[in-house]
DNA sequence: GTGGATCCTCTAGTGGCTAGAGGAGCAAGC
DNA sequence: GCTTGCTCCTCTAGCCACTAGAGGATCCAC
């Protein structure tokens, strides 16, 4: 019989730390698994997957929250998938958004950088944009 | 005489609402400005530039301590400004990094969401990618 | 049996605010 | 003078998703 891995070993194969595992645990997120007589979590195989579907989604961005509807529905496969197609679509649309004031901001920036003669600060042009919001390239913000 | 602007008035005429303003006091990034009889805070002109200030540097994504550095910068106009144009050069950089991967990340969404067949969740794209790593159009994460 | 790695629980801290309780002051109308 | 309603005060606690650390138990190899 295999016995199940100890925590550090889930960690390893999971990519998510060892404390963060505890931590999902606790908020609910990863089911308790059983222990051993020393009172050590032994996690399973499918433990494992539900660790890396939650890893993965959270370097995708999703908050917890998104996570915990996506997996409810992956417990269930017989549901329709158009919730989860929202969560995605509602999680692209937030990215696609911060792309665009990033961008902005970027541009912004590089005026900022650019614009810096490298004298004294009392003409620096980065802490002139900051003091004085008219001269900001954008200034819908 | 002006008698200075109420904290309300700071946090119209600034767009830094008032309890971020007092907490901005408690961390020693705006000084302690002096009270009216009844104990209300009372701004002038320059703790109104030093908020504008601040808000707009939030905006672009400095974190508090990169603010700091800066107003330190801008009370002392003899400085060389090498300081401040590292400091804004850093903030290019994070935010290009952050551009890059957020863009990796919206053409994960995409096919994730253009892959969706819009049937059950057992065959969904969405919650498949997620739970299979291998699946994913950009491995490096 | 001993040393070092791993594990356990629990509490507190991070950043940058935000929300709410419970009370005091202020300005205008009656 | 008194009420009404707004603004202001301090203080504490909460948000998110962890992370750090204390203080102790357990496990395994030598």
């Amino acid at each position: 019989m295999m016995p199940g891995a100890p925590i550090g070993e889930a960690a390893r194969q999971s990519g998510v730390k060892a404390p963060t595992i505890r931590y999902y645990e606790q908020i609910g997120l990863l089911p308790a698994p059983p222990r051993s007589q020393g009172n050590r979590r032994l996690y399973e195989a499918a433990d494992l997957r539900r660790l890396t579907f939650i890893r993965h989604a959270r370097e995708l961005g999703f908050e917890i929250e998104a996570i915990r509807a996506l997996l409810t529905l992956q417990d269930d496969p017989g549901q329709p998938c158009a919730r989860a197609d929202g969560i995605a679509k509602a999680r692209l649309a937030e990215v696609e958004q911060r792309i665009g004031s990033l961008t902005a901001l970027k541009t912004e920036l590089e005026l900022m950088v650019e614009g810096c003669s490298h004298g004294r600060v009392g003409e620096c042009r980065v802490i002139e944009v900051l003091s004085d919001y008219g001269k900001c390239a954008h200034a819908r913000h």
